[in-house]
RNA sequence: GAGGGGGUAGCUCAGCCGGAUUAGAGCAGCGGUUUUCUAAACCGCCGGUCGCGGGUUCGAGUCCCGCCCCCCUCGCCA
């Protein structure tokens, strides 16, 4: 037989088949099968014996017993390399033997074998994502990093473990602030020329005395209004300025996503649905799910008490704001169903900050009444939040002046940074290099990793120094052992992948523990993908790393005997292959010397 | 008030679908390792009443209840 991709889940299968057939346990037995806790415990355990022996009043120790012969005298085990014994108080331990782990690296050895073993988490599923959905007419600050950053790694996971997905980019091209840029466009008669270098940062300037205006003056907010009114009604002279406005905010948008190696399959803005949202207020209201209120069309859960109109604090699902414009409720609701019937999603990922989770939850709250109110099919819809990034200080990160801190100046910042240290530590490569292509991904590397490392619903305090250094779990870390992997291969002159002619399974402390540890690369997809967290994906990338760094301070690969050189090289060019598979499943483009 | 998140080593954080008599990692501190493949590394030591109090269980950092502290959100912005 060929070797499983991913063990736990087979033995999870396996078990489930075998104790299916024993009186005691029966079909309805869940093993629990998990990484084992401990590395002496072997490779997996599974812990599910004691709760049943406990529902069944049996003597666990017994019926792990009973199990582990059934499962023997079934014997795929035996084929698949996995030695099992009945351990603690009933626990059965699972341990690949060296055959089976290096059965698994011959089998799977490159990233093109892993996505096709990963392939069966989603299995073509239509998926389509929601990031980073930035709002037009502003430049892009640091409020806009960790959507960024998150959603593309979270894309690349879906992508990589099977999912059809299509990345969409829902701008917040529509709202309520158009309206008073317009109307500062107009007072200051300002020419927005598209070409001019200023062009987004003199918006911004408009934007803020507009707002400013507004504020101080009813009459000039009443204005504010009726620029929006006219907009949205179609006027031909309005609707050619915000063209401009918008192609100018998508420039800029997309020089900050060249930079972060990010793409997007479609666009389709607020503005998109603009003439999809009467169908959507139509729909509510005919069937019973949407009323007026205050003006207002609005969507209440009574069944959630947050939500219902008897709650202390109002809080209804806006659909339809008083004055009859749309706002963002109505075109997600839109936005929905445009998705589920015209790019046929079986789901719907949406990465935004947690600040909006009573949105989404009314959002998906809405969605479901409706789909099944109009009889039709809803997508699995998930909320993918995040949370804030804080400054050294604790608090929420601004520059002194109080404005937001600038996407731009931060990468500019990292790369600058980036380039100090290699200068002082590599200053022996070519200064282009150094300069043009090690600084700037090492710099945003840097920049993703730190927003990635710790769980996405924690703050996080951002630290140049601890992202930049190379100690610790940090991006630098990582790329120069995904480096230091590579220049074996140098030295012993062969490509990875080639050399292993005649290896022979693992032996040495060091070989077995890595293998075992390239191994573990399935259980970590399979939890990184469950919830779409990539800190999961980053701590086994760092142990991953670090199994080798201890590999490669006691095992020379360049040694003589042929066996021993090509199993080494072997760990080595998965290991490498890996790393840097792996780095780039959280958007960090490899090195091949730093 | 309601809801969400957080409270684990000096610092930053994993672990939280309950699991195996010693709760992990990184950083910081201390001490080692190199005539040998990138030492930007590796190895070891030091360090914790897992916010507090109850409860469930063979077993609780993990589940339940109560309480305390910090952050975020709460009617027409997204």
């Amino acid at each position: 037989m060929s070797p499983w991709f991913n063990p736990a889940r087979e033995l999870d299968a396996l078990i489930r088949r075998v104790a299916a057939g024993l009186p005691a346990l029966g079909p309805a037995f869940d093993p629990q099968v998990r990484p084992a806790t401990d590395a002496r415990h072997g490779d997996y355990q599974a812990n599910g014996i004691l709760a049943a022996a406990k529902a069944a009043k049996a003597n666990p120790r017994a019926l792990a017993t009973d199990l582990l012969s059934a499962l023997q005298a079934e014997g795929t085990l035996a084929k698949a390399g996995l030695e099992v014994e009945v351990a603690g108080p009933g626990f059965l331990n699972f341990r690949l033997t060296p055959a089976a782990l290096h059965a698994w690296i011959q089998a799977f050895p490159d990233a093109d074998a892993w996505r096709r073993g990963a392939a069966a988490l989603h299995a073509g599923r239509k998926v389509v994502i929601d990031y980073p959905s930035p709002n037009t007419a502003k430049q892009m600050h640091v409020g806009h990093l960790r959507p960024i950053v998150i959603g593309e790694a979270v894309a690349r996971l879906l992508e990589f473990c099977g999912a059809s997905l299509t990345r969409d980019n829902h701008i917040g091209d529509w709202g309520t602030n158009f309206g008073i840029l317009i109307l500062a466009i107009r007072l200051k008669g300002f020419v927005l020329d598209a070409a001019s270098p200023t062009a987004l940062e003199d918006l911004e300037a408009l934007y803020k005395e507009g707002s400013a205006l507004t504020k101080a003056d009813p009459a000039a907010l009443d204005a504010a209004r009726a620029e929006l009114a006219r907009l949205q009604s179609g006027d031909a002279e309005s609707l050619a300025l915000w063209e401009r406005i918008v192609a100018v905010s998508n420039a800029a948008c997309q020089r900050i996503y060249d930079q972060f190696g990010l793409r997007s399959d479609v666009v389709l803005g607020e503005s998109f649905y603009r003439d999809k949202v009467d169908q959507v207020y139509r729909e509510l209201q005919a069937c019973g799910l949407a009323e007026e209120s205050d003006g207002a069309l609005v969507v209440w859960h009574d069944e959630v008490p947050r939500y219902s109109r008897h709650a202390e604090t109002k809080l209804p699902f806006i659909v339809r704001k008083k004055d009859g414009s749309s706002n963002y409720a109505s075109t997600d609701l839109a936005t929905v169903l445009y998705r589920a019937e015209v790019l046929g999603a079986q789901e719907v990922v949406y990465v935004t900050d947690g600040r909006q989770q009573d949105h989404f939850q009314q959002l998906f709250l809405t969605a479901e009444k409706w789909f099944k109110a109009t009889g039709r099919t809803l997508p699995r819809l998930r909320h993918v939040w995040f949370g804030t990034i804080l400054g050294e200080d604790g608090k929420a990160i601004k520059t002194k002046s109080g404005d937001p801190v600038r996407l731009q100046s931060l990468i500019d910042e990292a790369t600058a940074k980036a380039l100090e240290k290699v200068n002082e530590k590599s200053g022996d490569l070519p200064e282009a290099e150094r300069r043009d292509v090690i600084a700037p991904r090492l710099g945003v590397a840097a920049l993703r990793y730190a927003d990635l490392v710790s769980n996405r619903t924690m703050d996080y305090r951002f630290s140049w120094d601890k992202m930049l250094a190379f100690e610790g779990n940090t991006a630098p870390y990582l790329l120069y052992q995904a480096v230091r992997v590579r220049s074996v291969f140098r030295n012993a002159g062969v490509a990875a992948g080639q050399g292993e002619a005649g290896a022979t399974p693992p032996e040495t402390p060091g070989e077995i523990a890595l293998a075992r540890k390239l191994l573990g690369f399935t259980a970590a997809l399979d939890e990184a993908s469950e919830d779409l967290r990539p800190h999961i994906l980053c701590t086994y990338l760092h142990e991953l790393a670090g199994a080798y760094s201890s590999f490669y301070a006691d095992n020379k690969v360049l040694v003589d005997d042929p066996a021993v050189r090509a199993r080494r090289l072997a760990l080595c060019a998965r290991t490498s292959a890996l790393l840097e598979s792996g780095l780039r499943l959280l958007g960090i483009e490899p090195l091949e010397r730093m």
